[in-house]
RNA sequence: UGGGGUGUAGCCAAGCGGCAAGGCAAGGGACUUUGGCUCCCUCAUCGGAGGUUCGAAUCCUUCCACCCCAGCCA
């Protein structure tokens, strides 16, 4: 059998059919190298996740490699911090580049002696047409483009001319280096492309040694030619820069040349991507920050419970095409709710606390309940839970006159406490100033403590509860959709919706409840410590917890029929 | 308007001429000391119209819709 023959049940995606083929062909002498090139200039979010999971489990799933590398083109936009940020969010996503780790500015030597082929080669010139001028040159997309009148500079001045750019010889925005293509193109990306400027900004790696840096279009076909890149995976928005990619590597007769390919980016309901409006909701203080748990960054996901593995089969799962789409968020609910069911020990923890009293329990007596850690997971072990004549219910268990259907506790009525006993309500007490319930009253069935042969009596529900002596306080934060509704985007920049997408953000996409009570072991729980309260969802315990200041963050609520009966209703 | 793309269920997404995979959501049901988990069942004729063919989501023609491009951003 052709060792080359690909054989895979799974449905592969069309760039990995591509890649199927080159090997097939031999092309790139059977190599597979990608990389993963963002620029330094924001936080990564859910949206690169995709572009990492992909362009990292291609060259894995082919035998292959994938670089990081940051395309630090344009110093006035890029910050050291947002390196660090990324090369964080990578690896915690739990992806390798090994010793690869590029950076563009490390090649603007080499770029700058490519420039001078071209010049050399009649294919570039230096221009001195003003950004207006450049710009009503251009034409549009009906009128054809009109000839720099500098277009026909002979090959010594413009070298000349460029040296001197480079010296520091000319304002900012006084000179440009010029592709010569086709100002006719029909493709504006063709019309004699800017591919250097002047530019006196320090940048964060190379400082003051350059003030002319090169222009993405010029520069990330090479960077991905010197890197010996294979596949050039980048998003929709590029096509049209396609053929300026590939202008740039055969006009410097590129052996092997790498192939851009471009993948419709993610969009997820209720939420957005762009870095724009992610900024515009921080800087305007609609979260508390680019880790805020509301947000799709990376360290916002983190820091609200999602794990690593949890985004990297969401990534996985949701394919990769060239439609232009937007992912239901509720997808990437049921890949955390999947993962943590495997991995979150099941603790209790009421959040609206309402306390019951069991009368006929003895006062001072406490025992230990035995409670299993996770039924998905034996190996999980269990522990012990004190239970007391005194406890605290979650305040929606209980209803003095409940709807049908309704199987939890009420007057008359029986439900088991969760690891411990059945007990039946006999009376509660109602607070006329505060119109509210203020304590249950039960008895208990001493027959029926979980465990004992009296415990296979059935009641409809199992509630869960804490021990009032034993309980600690937590402040407990919920949060919603970030948005009320869907915003159409498509590209980084789409700034027609801003005002639009400020209305759909979400009043209520947090609740801080301060009174929540949860069972004692909880108290040592540690910053990104992950918990399934039973019943009530998954839970993380916030970054700014304490053992004095338990703080817990609902990274995603349990799936509710009951909701679902009173929403249907 | 010129160019480049995309259209398969509420949301993703396979399919590449032979009688529409899968997942999410939704709705039933079984089980259950989490109204959780798990398990079972239900849920499309492929943007429209023509045509080619014994046979088309897949080929041809034409129309329609949506997205991207006129930064010295990436």
């Amino acid at each position: 059998m052709d060792p080359n023959e690909i054989t895979r049940n799974e449905p592969v995606n069309f760039i990995q059919a591509i890649i199927d083929k080159d090997k097939k062909n031999n092309k790139y002498g059977g190599r597979v190298h990608l990389r993963f090139p963002p620029e330094p200039n924001g936080y990564l979010h859910i949206g690169h996740a995709k572009s990492i999971c992909l362009n990292f489990g291609l060259a894995e799933k082919n035998n292959g490699l994938c670089n990081l590398r940051f395309d630090d083109t344009n110093p006035s936009k890029e910050e050291i911090e947002y390196i660090e940020s990324i090369i964080y969010d990578v690896h915690w996503l739990g992806f390798d580049w090994e010793d690869r780790l590029y950076y563009a500015s490390d090649y603007f030597e080499q770029m700058y002696q490519d420039a001078i082929s071209l010049i050399k080669k009649g294919k570039a010139y230096v221009c001195d047409l003003s950004p207006e001028e450049v710009k009503d040159y251009r034409g549009t997309f009906t009128k054809p483009g009109e000839n720099s009148p500098y277009r026909n500079r002979t090959v010594e001045e413009n070298l000349d001319l460029f040296q001197q750019m480079r010296e520091g010889k000319f304002e900012d925005g006084s000179k440009v280096l010029r592709a010569k293509i086709d100002m006719n193109s029909p493709n504006l990306n063709m019309r004699d492309p800017i591919i250097y400027r002047i530019m006196r900004e320090t940048h964060h790696r190379t400082g003051d040694k350059w003030c002319i840096y090169p222009m993405y279009d010029y520069a990330h076909p090479l960077e991905d030619y010197y890197e010996k890149i294979t596949h050039s995976v980048c998003t929709l928005e590029f096509e049209d820069h396609r053929p300026l990619y590939d202008w740039v590597l055969e006009n410097l007769n590129a052996i092997d040349a790498p192939q851009q390919i471009e993948f419709a980016r993610l969009n997820l309901s209720n939420t957005v991507m762009s870095k724009r409006k992610l900024r515009m909701l921080v800087e305007a203080g609609y979260v508390s920050g680019w880790d805020d748990p509301r947000l799709p960054t990376i360290s916002g996901l983190r820091r609200r419970g999602y794990t690593p593995e949890a985004i990297r089969t969401f990534c996985d799962r949701i394919g990769v095409a060239k439609t232009n789409s937007t992912v239901d968020i509720r997808f990437l609910e049921h890949c955390i709710r999947e993962d943590l069911n495997k991995k979150a020990n099941r603790v209790m923890a009421v959040l609206e606390p309402l306390k019951l009293i069991i009368d006929n329990y003895p006062d001072d007596l406490v025992e230990e309940m035995d409670c299993e850690n996770n039924p998905e997971d034996p190996t999980a072990g269990s522990r012990k839970i004190p239970f007391s004549k005194i406890i605290y219910i979650e305040r929606e268990d209980f209803h003095n006159n409940p709807p049908s259907k309704y199987y939890r506790l009420s007057p008359g009525r029986e439900v088991r406490l969760k690891n411990a006993y059945i007990v039946k309500c006999t009376n509660f007490v109602y607070d006329e100033n505060t119109e509210s319930i203020t304590e249950v009253h039960c008895t208990y069935d001493p027959e029926s403590k979980s465990g004992q042969p009296g415990a296979h009596r059935k009641v409809k529900s199992t509630i869960h509860w804490v021990p009032a002596k034993f309980a600690k306080k937590a402040e407990i934060r919920l949060y919603d959709y970030l948005l009320t509704d869907n915003i159409g985007e498509h590209s980084e920049d789409d700034s027609d919706n801003d005002k639009d997408f400020i209305k759909m953000v979400n009043p209520q996409s947090i609740e801080i409840l301060k009174n929540s009570l949860v069972e004692p072991g909880l108290q040592n729980a540690k910053p990104g410590e992950k918990f399934q309260f039973m019943r009530k969802g998954y839970f993380v315990v916030d970054s700014d917890s304490t053992q004095g200041n338990l703080i817990f963050n609902r990274t995603v609520s349990l799936r509710d029929s009951w909701e679902r009966i009173m929403r249907n209703n």
